[in-house]
Formats: structure tokens, C-alpha cells, sequence
DNA sequence: TCAAAAGTGTTGACTTTACACCCATGA
DNA sequence: TCATGGGTGTAAAGTCAACACTTTTGA
């Protein structure tokens, strides 16, 4: 390379002056946390701050700053409005329609994350945050109810591929409860008899030799998700099919 | 709700301002552009015009305008960069480490589009990128090759799920053409005999009664994908296996 | 003793895989 | 006539879906 031609190479020193006119563009990250409780699917939402959406909910998020990752921009979110912060996180999708937020240009990361709602270190009553059942939304404020879908959907495709679902779970758990949080997320009823076998196949689960408690009828097994399927994101893994 | 609390409620126009301080993050968004020629899948790269990556090469990108959404910015950039407008685009993910841009904090939406080479609007010397074979892709400047991996990552679950892969072939192919096709961008051989049970069961393709001409051997029989699956994104559809 | 859920196998239907021969064409 | 790929079916293995009864516990 001539040196003349070095010198028409840009730097990053020049390219930072003569693109200064795009660092407008505002970028958030909105949160979809998801929990499971009595045998629902719910998801954190807080009441719309804004005047245009007053009334709606709307899903918990923040700018990003400029020396953070998305990725701990996310879990700043989470851990500022659930107190937790050894959570399942995925990114999802990118939403950046032109008026999809009314203060201006903004573009938004959604990740989902999975909770255990029963852990004792969930703290939800530090903002006005509140869990809803996600079959029950019907709107939210921005483009949120997009978003939810969105994240519900990829959540779906993700629970039939990987081990993820435990996330939503306490450590130990029946096989029950196991199947009925499967049959919420993807709106299916399955076979018990079915369901055992295919779980048992997969080999994801540590028999730990204890009984339910506290239950009306005879107690089942509790078991708890081997250690190395522990993942707080997704990597690769095979596929779990259901009838 | 009470005229005190409509008065504290956020209006868009005082969220703007407050949060003028986070309108410093470029986003661009990189698109890589796909094609299949030759037996080989093969991508779309520019030399670097960045001193800090001199002599590598990176994927095609553009800082977002203000009053443009995500897709119209890599449709403009696809447009840009080949002649072409009517091609598959798919938002794959955001990336936005820190210091994964050398000019200041930049985040990118990650786009892949399917591209026919052969198709005769293609111009490809209106710039200076050209095709690359993805196979021997080792190092790309900035974050790129992780970039480049994800979408073909993606691209790989896509095809065994929806009817995508026929917008990397031109509009009238051979059933030899998409398994060979297939066999690319899966990495695996597969069965002619099964290959073509499979995807007669898809009842994707149409048989419009022509042969193939100007080959060494016994030509084969041309489809065209029905219209009803000629989509520029994906939707939904049936699950595609092989051996 | 009743109600509720736990636990457990088999069969038939379907899907997937492995595999080989003759045919049509161009060189 | 040779080389190349086109075109086609079957059988065995594996997977999936449907289905019922006995057991255990708490109330």
C-alpha cells in the first residue's frame, strides 16, 4: 500500500467527527421478565409513565449507557427491578420503527429472562413493577405487546430445544409441575405417560430422592436439573419433540 | 387519576430533553449478503477503509438515519451496494460490545439477505465488494466473523424450517441444483433418494415441465418454487429434517 | 373410603434411514 | 461406449401417539 493511499484511509479519529451527525439515535433495552406461578405464565409490568400512553403498562427498561454492554445494560434492568442478578437472559430482537416511541428516534434491544418467581431473594416490591398473567394482556403502551409476542414465541421455540424451562422453576421440582409449565408455555396439553418418557430421554433431570410435601394426593418425586444444563444463555443442544 | 399526578406524568416532550445525554451511541446496521455459486456459499466483503483493520475485509454497513426504520436502512444498503431491492432480508441480532468499534461506541443491527448471483439486475462492481466463499473466511475487521457466524448460524435453522433457501437460486433449478445447495450450507451429504421423497412431501415445488440444457450428462427436471412460498421474510411453516 | 394425582408399558402408525439398478444424454 | 448424473422403491429400524390400571397419600 503507497503511502498516499495510507493517508486516505480513514481512523477512527476522523470517522468519530464525520459521523457525529448520526449519534442521535436514542437505544434502550426493554426487559421481558417471565415467571410461572399457579400454573400461569406471567411477565413484569409497571404503569406507563408517559402522558401519551397514561393508563397502559409497559415493559420494564432504561437507555443504555455508554460504557455498558447491552448485555449488562439488560441485567442492570433486571437487577434494578427484581433484585436478582444470576437470571436467565437472552436477546431476542430489535425493534426500531421511526414512531415507535413518542419522545423521539428510539431504538430498542428486548431480551427475555426467566425467574424463578418462589426465590427467596426476589425482591418486586422495590418499584411498581407488578406480575401479570401474559394470557391476559391485550395491550400495552409503545410497541410492548410486539415485543411480548415476540419474546413468547422465540421463548417457545426455545423450551422445545434446551433445557431452559427450569429457569422458571424452584430448584427442586416435580414432574408435574414440570409438565403443566411446559403445557402454559406452549398452549398444549401433553401425555403424562408420553411426557415422562421423552423427559426421561433427554436425560436433563437428577433423581434427588425426596417427595413432594403438603400436596392433596399421593406426593411425587422431586428432581433437580443436572448441573451441567445449568446455562443462564443459550448455547446448542438437541431437540425435545412433543406429541 | 388526579390533575397533580397528570402534571408529574413524563410528556414525551421532557423525556426528550432528560435524556438528550444518552443520544451519543451510533448504531449502524451490517448486512450480510449471501450467495450460492459454484457449489459454495460465498458472502459479500469490502476491503476495510479503516486504518486499525487495514488489509482485512468486513461486511457492508451503514450508519441508521434518523428517519429511517432498521429494515429500510440494510434494504438501502443492500440496495446500495448490489442494484438489488425485491431480496429476502432477515434481522439476525444486535451486537454492542463496548470496544467493538475502534471510531467509539457503535452498535449494529446484524441483517442477512439471500441473493440469486446469477441473477442478472446483480451489480457487484459498483463498489468494491466482492464475493467471498464463507468457507475460507478466517478473520474479518471489527466484529465480523462473529457476525458473519451468527447469520449462518440462523440461516442453517431457517432452511430446515421455512422455504427460504430458493431466493440463493435463480427462479428455475434442477432438484440436483437444491440438494447440492442444501448440502452447502448444511455441511452434510444427503441421500438423493431421500432428498427428493422429502421435499416432494413439502409440496413446495412446481413442476413447469422443462428440462435442463448445456449439461455434460442426463439433464434433470426443472422446478420453480409456487408462489405462495415467495417470501422476502420469514413467517412461519413446517419443519424441514434430513438424514 | 374417597378424591387426587403418581407411577408405569404396549401396540399400531408413522417417519426415517439405508441401499442398487436401469436410463438418458453429451463427449 | 463411456462417464455422469437422473430417476425411482422397499424393507428394517426407530420414533411417536394413543391409551388404562394400580398405587399412595391426605382429607
Amino acid at each position: 500500500m503507497t503511502e498516499k493511499a495510507l493517508q486516505q484511509l480513514k481512523t477512527a479519529e476522523t470517522e468519530k467527527i464525520s459521523h457525529l451527525d448520526y449519534f442521535n439515535i436514542g437505544i434502550t433495552v426493554d426487559c421481558v421478565i417471565l415467571g410461572y406461578e399457579e400454573k400461569e405464565l406471567k411477565v413484569q409490568l409497571i404503569k406507563s409513565d408517559m402522558q401519551e400512553y397514561s393508563g397502559l403498562y409497559s415493559l420494564p427498561g432504561d437507555f443504555i449507557r455508554p460504557d455498558e454492554d447491552l448485555e449488562a445494560a439488560s441485567y442492570r434492568v433486571l437487577k434494578e427491578k427484581t433484585g436478582l442478578d444470576d437470571v436467565y437472559l437472552e436477546q431476542v430482537r430489535t425493534f426500531g420503527n421511526i414512531f415507535r416511541h413518542p419522545s423521539g428516534r428510539v431504538i430498542t434491544v428486548a431480551y427475555y429472562s426467566l425467574i424463578d418467581i418462589k426465590n427467596h431473594k426476589l425482591q418486586t416490591d422495590l418499584n411498581e413493577l407488578h406480575w401479570h398473567p401474559v394470557n391476559e394482556i391485550k395491550k400495552l403502551a409503545f410497541d410492548h405487546k410486539l415485543i411480548l409476542d415476540t419474546c413468547l414465541h422465540r421463548l417457545r421455540q426455545q423450551v422445545m430445544e434446551h433445557p431452559v424451562i427450569f429457569n422458571l422453576l424452584p430448584e427442586k421440582f416435580s414432574l408435574r409441575e414440570l409438565q403443566e409449565l411446559y403445557e402454559a408455555i406452549l398452549g398444549v396439553e401433553l401425555d403424562r405417560r408420553n411426557f415422562r418418557k421423552k423427559i426421561s430421554i433427554k436425560d436433563w433431570l437428577l433423581d434427588i430422592d425426596e417427595m413432594e410435601h403438603n400436596v392433596p394426593h399421593r406426593p411425587g418425586k422431586l428432581y433437580m436439573l443436572k448441573k451441567q444444563f445449568r446455562n443462564k444463555s443459550v448455547k446448542t443442544g438437541a431437540v425435545l419433540q412433543f406429541a
